[in-house]
DNA sequence: TTCCGAAATGTAAACGTTTTCATTTGTTTC
DNA sequence: GAAACAAATGAAAACGTTTACATTTCGGAA
């Protein structure tokens, strides 16, 4: 592999010389640059990124951390982060952890192995200590998420509420009878729409039956069962709330399947592209996906550019999607 | 951040027993191994990859090239990725081009500089000189396309097959009147696939009536939109072969708005989850998503370590999925 | 011509590793 | 106690950059 060295050896001037044409110095003659820049050309010569990051010790990379690589969610994110990530020079790469505490942490070692400079993590299985300690020593950011008692910084809507605007829905178009899908992971954002669901609930003075909440994995088939439980219980609910639209579209399909679809309402979280189009639509919350990318991003760099600046968590707006998988009590 | 030398002082020992124990080499005493470790405890320290890879002149890292992260048929080929990598104890790193050239080359330097050992790509805007001249040089396997004329690796479907087995699905339900939404970029595998598509027809003796073939975007709006189109022709067909799951989900979604769900048939391709639980179901050909991951990986490893193979194309078998979305013609 | 300042170029160290080769230490054998 | 050998350790170079600092070159002014 060709080296700077050898575009020395090559056409006689110095390794310095040389970089400042490859880094476009103005510090260098036009004779010079031009013999360079041939050389360049002749050898096929590309910089060696490594030797370059070992020497100014960044490496202008920032890494995305995903659950998973099959939620649509993801892409709109993406894009913001992206959109923002580019624009100030930085490169993004993508580390799926497929929910895995060890995958997780392969990629962790990314951060504090100096491969990347920043870190967003979509959803972790690390506790608030483990947390704590990684944002002590580099940069991190929660994306539409956040961690109770962990001193990190996250960029998230307030999923309290945006359960509790949910329920509130469901409880104004008459309904008595609300069950709730929720997340395996007994951990956030699942806790706190759990917390706002009981809390529109209580707030309307309805009482939760025990057997109407359920946990389940955030995919289509375990949505499906989950519902298909919840309405074979003995006194099934009118209503459900779903933590996530894969969710939702799974018991939607159920409901569909047994002729319920006009009976039982449904809404979803997250408004991802298939909550679109899926029947006559899945009423669902907004999150503001291409914002939590973008605004994730620039909080990084800020810590990144600032390392001594203290853990900061942003609050980006929801809002309600009406469609056809919620109607009136009847 | 403390390195090997700061251990190597404070510990009195050399930077060479160090590096010794972090690699679990052997040849260290029982002693100094303890004394060292006790050091990289207290001290925090991490090894820095940097410095390891230029040393070693390898990252034990491959890149993954997605055109976008919106589409679930992505989900399970990462699966089959992942699993392969980290089996040989690679790190799978994904970049998304948004289906820009200018983002694909940014991504290519992250081979050309070394950052990474070898790249597999779902999905190019470069032409088969550009690919060709990449391939002479860095180790990389196309996903799920392949691109006459390139000397490059390749791992696919016989995409021409599945697409003429597609059409024959709906020839054989006694449809005369066909028609195609493709992709609207002309290369791989939309090609193949649309000549798959005509010689079907012309093996059953239809014509192809030029109106009757649209191409547009790989996404649920833009099948909706091509399919309107479509229909609103003067003679529009009873049946449709989409190059997409994607699309033949808008389709679908524009015939069940229309009323024509009945009338109309409706086969995608790729098999995706969405396609499964859609309305009564999409009728497609399954690509083997996972398997097709798994074996990139295993000719891109195959082509690091014997740099001078040939480049190979693995053909891998697709099969029919019937659902709800075809019918008799009638 | 000589001198000066600016522009161009070069030297060498540094970033954090790994590893070859040399050296030291420790153990066994006579 | 010396010789022989194995085990443990260390010194130093190398990977490919960038850059502070030193040196050379080049015009122009005196």
């Amino acid at each position: 592999m060709v080296s700077i060295k050898d575009l020395a050896n090559l056409t006689g001037y110095s390794v310095a010389t040389i970089s400042r044409v490859v880094n476009n110095s103005p510090m260098v003659s036009e004779k010079a640059r031009a013999e360079i820049e041939e050389a360049i050309r002749a050898t096929g010569y590309h910089p060696n990124f490594i030797g370059r990051s070992l020497r100014l010790s960044f490496s202008m990379k920032l890494l995305l951390l995903l659950p998973t690589a099959e939620n649509t969610f993801y892409g709109d994110i993406l894009r913001g982060i992206e959109q923002s990530a580019s624009a100030a020079g930085y490169q993004v790469v993508i580390g799926v952890t497929q929910n895995k505490l060890e995958i997780e942490k392969k990629y962790i070692e990314m951060l504090t192995s100096r491969q990347v400079d920043g870190m967003i993590i979509a959803n972790t299985n690390m506790d608030k200590f483990d947390l704590s300690r990684i944002s002590e020593s580099f940069p991190i950011v929660l994306l539409a998420h956040s961690m109770d008692g962990a001193n990190v910084s996250s960029v998230t809507i307030d999923n309290l509420a945006a359960a509790y605007d949910a329920t509130k829905l469901l409880i104004d178009l008459g309904h008595t009878s609300i069950g709730m899908l929720s997340g395996r992971y007994y951990r956030n954002p699942s806790i706190e729409r759990e917390e706002g669901f009981k809390n529109a609930l209580k707030d309307a003075g309805l009482p939760l039956n025990p057997s109407h909440l359920i946990r389940t994995d955030y995919d289509f088939n375990s949505g499906k069962l989950a519902c298909k439980k919840l309405m074979s219980g003995k006194a099934p609910p009118t209503a459900i709330f779903c933590v996530a639209d894969s969710i939702a579209i799974g018991a939607e399909r159920y409901l569909l399947d047994s002729g319920l679809e006009n009976v039982v309402s449904v809404i979803g979280f997250d408004n991802v592209i298939e909550s679109e189009y899926f029947y006559n639509g899945i009423t669902t919350v907004n999150q503001p996906k291409y914002d939590l990318g973008k605004v994730s991003v620039d909080l990084l760099l800020k810590i990144i550019s600032d390392k001594s600046a203290p853990p900061e968590t942003v609050v980006l707006p929801h809002y309600l999607v009406e469609r056809g998988s919620t109607s009136k009590a009847r």
